[in-house]
DNA sequence: ATAAGCTCTTTGATGAGTCAAAGAGATTAT
DNA sequence: ATAATCTCTTTGACTCATCAAAGAGCTTAT
């Protein structure tokens, strides 16, 4: 088994790798993580080592398929936790990103199974991140529109919002931009990078890097199931 | 924050220690922990300058007011754990043990507050054994009866069992020896070792050394509350 | 095309937790 | 009272995860 070091490690590449471009390098993981970059080397080879990635030297590093199975089943577990968290123990939807970054490496499949049964196996966690499961082991489908660059005047569903930080999301609990709440963008200023936008009937201004964190789909698709919802 | 391998050092002295003799060998340690004494005798020393505790070299190791807090918030999460896995999850009573050995390392205050809370302040868990709380902070309150030495042919409630390994708890589950059930003693036998009790209107036989692990008391005093409760 | 600058790798060191094996203290037996 | 035994401590070594600092390989600028 690996240790939970080892599966933020894979986690880390996990999010980073696209299907166009599965390489990660090194440095990314470095900063990702929070440490040298002398020391990712030194992980990097011992995962490459127990088969968990590639490693090209001043290229970057791979995941294996072993690899990525191990980390969707880390990002399984977080997301999993995280809806249970806000579901049925009703904690702060800003709380459960750090505790479910502790428990991910704590807790067992079999205790996993009964979770995903008491939430009625959702598809999504409370910040709109897809659950990935071993029928729909999809992931980083985002790609799609955002608050920065989705059309404007027009009426858009929130998605999933794209940084956990507590900060981050108590704005946007404050100004009820949370998943599935609908939003309109009014005027987006490009010499400022203000997105002013409009949401529960009041006005929202907000930074372009920030925007691009907000990610919308179209009023008419399917929406994510409901963040908050009874249990069994 | 001491790491997790100290609060399993921390509750195994704790659970050794009593009021006639808070005293623990550091041999009983390496035998409960699984490493050898001289692993115990480096990581007592970094325990005692850290204050958690008071070694005599060739003596013992003695929990100072700090090292006991610690280790009784640790039991407190275990227990409480165990309680929620059996409770809500509906996991098996035989599982829990080793499933709570690993999250009450992973689980914050907040979340076992929640926990707590959606249990209905529980003060005891699913194998009888009490949750300590600031309120009441007691433990090893034991000595009291158990099989192997309460009085024949009366009738007895099951208050505690003192083994979590799955299979112990597999037999207790099969027999229907669980805390809260009633059980008579028919017949004690020195020269073979064999209880033989009365349960569930089935007779069941049983070790002495297995028999002072179940723990009674009368029938009329305030039972625990039941293992298996509704939540809320 | 040569230097400058990034990025990544190497090297030596550290702390936590562990073991095996050898040594020291205390207890028990003869 | 001396030896035998048991328990605990010391010592040297190892793994994991990390850092700081020095070195190597590419990439860009001039």
């Amino acid at each position: 088994m690996p240790t939970s070091t080892v599966e933020n490690y894979l986690k880390a590449i996990l999010v980073r790798s696209t299907d166009a471009d599965p390489v990660v390098a090194t440095g990314s993981l470095a900063e990702a993580l929070g440490v040298t970059p002398g020391t990712i080397t030194t992980m990097v080879k011992s995962m490459a080592a127990h088969g968990l990635l590639e490693h090209q030297p001043r290229e970057g590093v791979r995941l294996t398929q072993e690899g990525r199975a191990h980390a969707l089943a880390v990002v399984r577990k977080h997301r999993l936790v995280e809806t249970f968290l806000v579901q049925v123990l009703k904690m702060d939807w800003k709380e459960v990103h750090e505790e479910a970054e502790a428990l991910e490496h704590a807790i067992s499949e079999r205790v996993l199974v009964r979770i995903d049964a008491l939430l009625g196996h959702p598809d999504s966690d409370p910040h709109g991140d897809p659950i990935p499961s071993v029928k729909s082991p999809m992931l980083n489908r985002s790609g799609g529109a955002s608050l920065a660059n989705c059309e404007l005047q027009k009426p858009w569903r929130v998605d999933r919002i794209l940084d956990q930080s507590p900060s981050f999301l108590g704005f946007i609990q404050k100004t009820g931009l949370m998943p599935g709440s609908i939003v309109k963008v009014k005027e987006r200023d490009a010499a400022s990078g203000v997105v002013r936008c409009e949401v529960r009937g009041g006005e929202t201004m907000l930074g372009t890097p920030e925007a691009s964190k907000i990610e919308v789909a179209d009023v008419a698709s399917r929406p994510r199931p409901p963040a908050v919802s009874p249990r069994r």
